[in-house]
DNA sequence: TCGCTACATGAATCACCTT
DNA sequence: AAAGGTGATTCATGTAGCG
């Protein structure tokens, strides 16, 4: 796979994005996250109950004419996008219901698979004011790799750590960017009328990404994915068309802190881990060919072999093999984890093997 | 608009969902809420750590062969059910990542219009066992219109009512179903693989629809949706080709208890309520011409003349006009609630002349 | 400096009837 | 059919100003 050369990152590319896609090597990106226009269909003016009026997005790249072009075009930046993104790379989407269901119907007929959907809950939403419908408080981003069976990143553990050690849920609640983080104009008007959160980016880039890794942002805006993928360490690439919003973009992320030390950024899945045989451990000796293992509540047990296997019987006969096999065998289910399974004695302690294994990982570093 | 008769209401069709909503008369529907089935395409059996099997959709209704078979049956129950469709009524559909961006995206393509997506977030989702993906912890709903511009219905104060007097937001926090509600065969495993809630029913019914409205469900499994509708004192349609699912359903709702009373059911709109001209309060001698009316703040007065017209005056000069037009005139808004902006002086407290409203409607019942 | 009030604002498909 | 009148409608934050 082609390896972008160091001047073709950390740089916006002003032009339109299809068409600077198509200019990058294939395979050549590992995350890609969009903010395509939402194709809002807004239609007079608005007033809050106080009569002061509301500030949609009455921009000039958020007008299509029809569904049919606004499809059309999805096709086509994604189509491009997906040439680019490496086999083991994945793409998010972030839009609301006024375009995500074409998004997302648009992506799946291409080929991409989806992970997961995944739910922006904001603190605080603009309220309906008219009390027409109800409070539009989410938007929603569609995580999905590049073709069904694709091996992609996922940084379970360091998502699980962020979520006070339970599994990351796909509904996420975050503010909506406002306050010193918005970024405005010398007149206090706001530099681009959806700037999204970093703490939203923060997420996307760490859970699916690695330190070093490029990622590309086709709809750059005022430039948030490249800033906090420059604080997570990674490589990125920004395609914007509008000027201002590139020099609003270049400066801000001239401004960003770099990631410190790659380090303490990387978060290694625990299966990416070096792979330590059993017998590692008898071989080291830390366990000795002839002693007994049990399983936490002491039902059965097993002799360890010098060869890294174990031996153990019950009423259905003698079993031999490695740790994963004869504990299957002697509990009867279809499978075991032999390292969590048995015990080894310590100190008048039973504990897990695990631990062993654990100390034999840290010495290898 | 065509009334079904009651031997059409309150009872389950058996057969396909499509041809039995084409033997139905156009425009004789409320309200249409949809589960269709999810398209899931699963793969092999998916294992818990402790090596038990989950108990996935496995059921012959739920496969499709690829997306165009999908979008074919989805654009024909969608249409099918959008002439059954009163211009006034409105659709619910639910689905997962899996189906739910090309169900939305076909009822936009077929003229429907989006008027909220709904996020059911679980309380208690079924964690990802291989750490592979975040927790798919959320359902989605779409609610829209007939069509674009069309008049629906929402109680938007039983929905704020429901939500301590806040705005319900278009994320909801429910459990699945389970414990007693989840319903089970003689055997003990569950009826149907996907029974939704009835508190997610109850919200969808509550919000959209009045009593004595007709709710039909395309896909009615065991009968959620009708239970519901009867609780909530309104008529239901359920269609079921499985001939199990049927009777399930039957016993339940025969087992439901209906509504008490539909005048605790009913919500109407502030909007809905009969028209107070001004001038009645000052015929009926509830305001004496020559009254000062005064904001709440007290900075701006005015005096009631006997025609129900106001006068009062500032820095601009002289206004006189109806209470709204005056109140907007005195302040310099663009417009203002006269009702709410007006204050008359009872038992030493200014109050609003609202109240004096309220007493000539309950006169009037 | 602290506490309080007032004001501003955010990806928004935001009314309905009578004349 | 277009225009005008009535009257219904907001939550969480951040900031500025005042005493």
């Amino acid at each position: 796979m082609p390896i972008l050369s160091p001047d073709r990152v950390n740089r916006i590319l002003v032009g339109d994005c299809i068409a600077e896609m198509n200019a990058l090597p294939a395979e050549s990106v590992d995350l890609v996250f969009a903010d395509p226009p939402y194709n809002l269909q807004l239609g007079g003016e608005l007033l809050r109950p106080n009569h002061t009026r509301v500030d949609g997005v009455e921009e000039d790249w958020d007008k299509f004419h029809d569904f049919a072009t606004y499809d059309r075009f999805t096709r086509d930046w994604l189509s491009a996008a997906r040439r680019i993104l490496k086999p083991t790379g994945s793409l998010w989407v972030i839009g609301s219901y006024h375009n995500i269901f074409r998004v997302g119907a648009a992506l799946q007929d291409i080929g991409f698979w989806v992970l997961n959907d995944i739910v922006w809950r904001k603190t605080n939403p603009m309220p309906n004011f008219r009390g027409t419908r109800f409070t539009n408080a989410h938007e929603t981003l569609i995580w999905c790799s590049r073709e069904r069976d694709a091996r992609y990143r996922f940084n379970y553990d360091a998502m699980k750590a962020l979520n006070e050690e339970l599994q990351m849920r796909s509904d996420w609640l975050l503010p909506i960017c406002g306050g010193p983080e918005r970024l405005r104009d010398d007149d206090g008007r706001k530099a681009h009328p959806t700037q999204k959160p970093e703490a939203l980016l923060y997420r996307v880039i760490m859970s699916s990404s690695r330190p070093g890794d490029v990622v590309l942002d086709p709809f750059f805006g005022t430039g948030t994915t490249g800033a906090v993928a420059k604080r997570l360490g990674r490589k990125w690439i920004g395609i914007e068309r509008d000027a201002s919003y590139v020099a609003t973009a270049e400066a801000r992320i001239a401004a960003t802190e770099e990631a410190p030390d790659p380090d303490l950024l990387d978060a290694p899945p625990k299966r990416q881990a070096p792979r330590i045989p059993f017998g590692w451990l008898v071989e080291r000796g830390l366990l000795r060919p002839g002693t007994m293992l049990v399983d936490q509540r002491r039902r059965v047990a097993a002799r360890v072999r010098a060869d890294g296997t174990l031996i153990g019987e019950n009423a259905l006969g003698r079993h031999h093999g490695s740790i994963h096999q004869v504990g299957a065998a002697l509990t009867g289910l279809p499978a075991c984890n032999g390292w969590t399974f048995w015990h080894y004695e310590e100190a008048g302690q039973w504990k897990p093997i695990d631990l062993l294994r654990e100390r034999v990982r840290s010495e290898m570093n």
